[in-house]
DNA sequence: CTGTTAGCGCGTTCAC
DNA sequence: GTGAACGCGCTAACAG
């Protein structure tokens, strides 16, 4: 590592777009005040009483200099910042993970909390830590012990809104997977299939397991009285020898499959086969991505229900931070309905 | 909004994992030295001579601690923070700008530059510069004059990492839209296809363009000699109609369509008239999703390079900032090798 | 009432 | 190796 501190081919560092920032010691300056008085128009102190005539002329002045509060002066001062630091592992940034966080974010905001999220892999926590000082961490999968005790150390509260079934800690909102499979064997005894199977391809590089989702689909087989196996392929010849067994099977099979892209493939096999989907075979996707609508036959699927788990982990965060809520919408974690149907063709 | 502010159902409100925040003084006084030994023994400040029995003792006693320099002190006192802000659009989240943003986040990190992201829409960016000061605005769609002016007026230096064609700003890095629609019509005339059609959709809820990805389209047909024509529809019927037309035309007809989603749904309305393909049409996406594999036929697709372009914005940044990096790699923004083509069957 | 002075919070750095 | 001042916003104590 060539740790060479200001290297000897950048001359003069200086002259870059780095105008200093304006402080309020400029404002009070250039409206004819003390620093004390700026602070007071500018935070609409009720403890004090500020006559119109200099209130305006302290707002012109910052108006007319584009003043901005430095948040590192007040955050030193105040001792608590207005950020939340969403957590997102690198193997999670996906569409639906990140409109999560998009809401989540916004609910923040309606409480004068700004979200930032950083994508785990860059940098260590610490060293993020180092950069930033939230009020808050938002993380979307379990802190080692490590990394919680370094948020406790620094004062820094911890909220977890897992998007898969972890094990909980404090203050947990996870996106239930068994409502998943649930849902998805659910929907296919209701069409009549009467032997369910739960399928899961290779995982691709992150670490959601199986296990929640296919616990909630075996729930559901075992109220209806209907059996269900659980495969796994690990290659398309796996998969193959699956669909083939399917093939020459007596009655109605439906298919649970782990998620959208899992049962595009299956059903891509089960074309190759020659198997009548949905008559003989019906399956079920998790996700509703966009390509679902557009498969052969289109693909019945499961999608996530985001908002109330957005809302849910807000919340959880705004507690911890003692920030007042209208708790009237307040959603119980342990109710939330997570997944609905999507009604297509393909069962 | 009732503004009640603790909560009658949370008694005790302290306790919390709000312990304070251990600080430099902390550190010495339990090793016995002063704050600016302390400083420069954990910044390994080369203007200073610290005998190593002092230093063992200041960093033990930091470790026992776990101490964490306040960001807050450091910035406000050094006027710089190692923070770079991304700014997202809501409409952008997906997988492979998040990939992009991954992928520039650590560059930067190599480089002790830490990274969060925002996606926008929560809240305005004034209000956002109220809760962190980063030292860059990343963003990867054109600012308002407004939003430059706040960024300038704060010392933040604003870079660009544009995703589709925008108009060029200072320090722009922008992933070329006219290669991907050349190489996809590339792809086809090589093929033999000797007609072509550049497709679009409806956008939905972004304001990407298909004009530069058409333009480099229309480049490479023209190279060849081939005619291009450009179609969009909004309606399923209106989709129909075209590929009811193309279905009776003569020759081979070689379709780019502006994304993957299209052109699966594009795919999807081929299969139902009966389309050959890729006998009598072939077609090719852009993106490269994973859905693509499974599709009937599968989806000859351009996969976007975001390497070089996260390497180039990442470059850019560090350049705006003034910190040293080994430019031996460094990409020439205006012929960064942005798509290539995803060999698959369906052409 | 209206506004000012003074000092804090914490890490960095200059001068001794 | 140390003392002291600094950067910037907030607020308790105080004066007009």
């Amino acid at each position: 590592m060539p740790d060479e501190r200001t290297a000897p081919g950048s001359p003069a560092p200086a002259g870059e777009g780095a105008r200093r920032r304006p402080t309020s010691a400029d404002v009070a300056r250039r409206a004819g005040v003390s620093r004390a008085t700026v602070s007071f128009v500018l935070n609409d102190n009720p403890t004090q009483r500020i006559s119109p005539a200099t209130r305006e002329a302290v707002l012109a002045a910052a108006a007319e200099l584009g003043y901005l509060p430095s948040p590192h002066a007040a955050a030193l001062r105040s001792g608590r910042s207005k950020l939340v630091l969403m957590l997102v592992p690198h193997w999670a940034s996906s569409e639906t993970v990140m409109r999560y966080l998009e809401l989540a974010g916004s609910h923040l905001a309606e409480h004068g909390l700004l979200s930032v999220t950083h994508i785990e892999r860059s940098a260590p926590l610490r060293e993020l830590l180092t950069a930033v000082h939230p009020a808050a961490v938002l993380s979307l999968v379990p802190l080692s012990d490590e990394e919680s005790a370094l948020l406790a150390q620094a004062g820094v509260v911890e909220v977890h809104g897992y998007i898969a079934d972890f094990p909980d800690r404090t203050r947990t909102v996870t996106l239930n997977q068994e409502h998943m499979g649930h849902a998805q064997a659910t929907h296919l005894v209701d069409r009549g299939y009467d032997r369910l199977v739960y399928v899961a391809g290779p995982e691709i590089g992150h670490p959601i397991r199986p296990a929640g989702r296919l616990a909630g689909a075996r729930a559901a087989a075992d109220e209806h009285g209907v059996p269900l196996e659980h495969r796994t392929y690990r290659t398309e010849d796996e998969l193959a020898a699956l669909v083939d067994a399917w093939h020459s099977s007596e009655g109605r099979l439906g298919v649970c499959a782990f998620d959208d892209v899992t049962a595009l493939e299956v059903l891509a096999s089960l074309r190759t086969h020659g198997v009548d989907v949905p008559g003989h075979v019906g399956i079920v996707g998790m996700d509703d991505i966009p390509a679902a609508r557009f498969s052969e036959p289109p693909l019945t699927t499961v999608r996530p229900q985001l908002g109330p788990q957005a809302l849910a982990v807000a919340h959880a965060t705004l507690e911890a931070l003692d920030v007042p809520f209208d708790d009237t919408e307040k959603v119980a974690s342990g109710e939330m309905p997570v997944a609905a149907v999507v009604q297509r063709s393909s069962t």
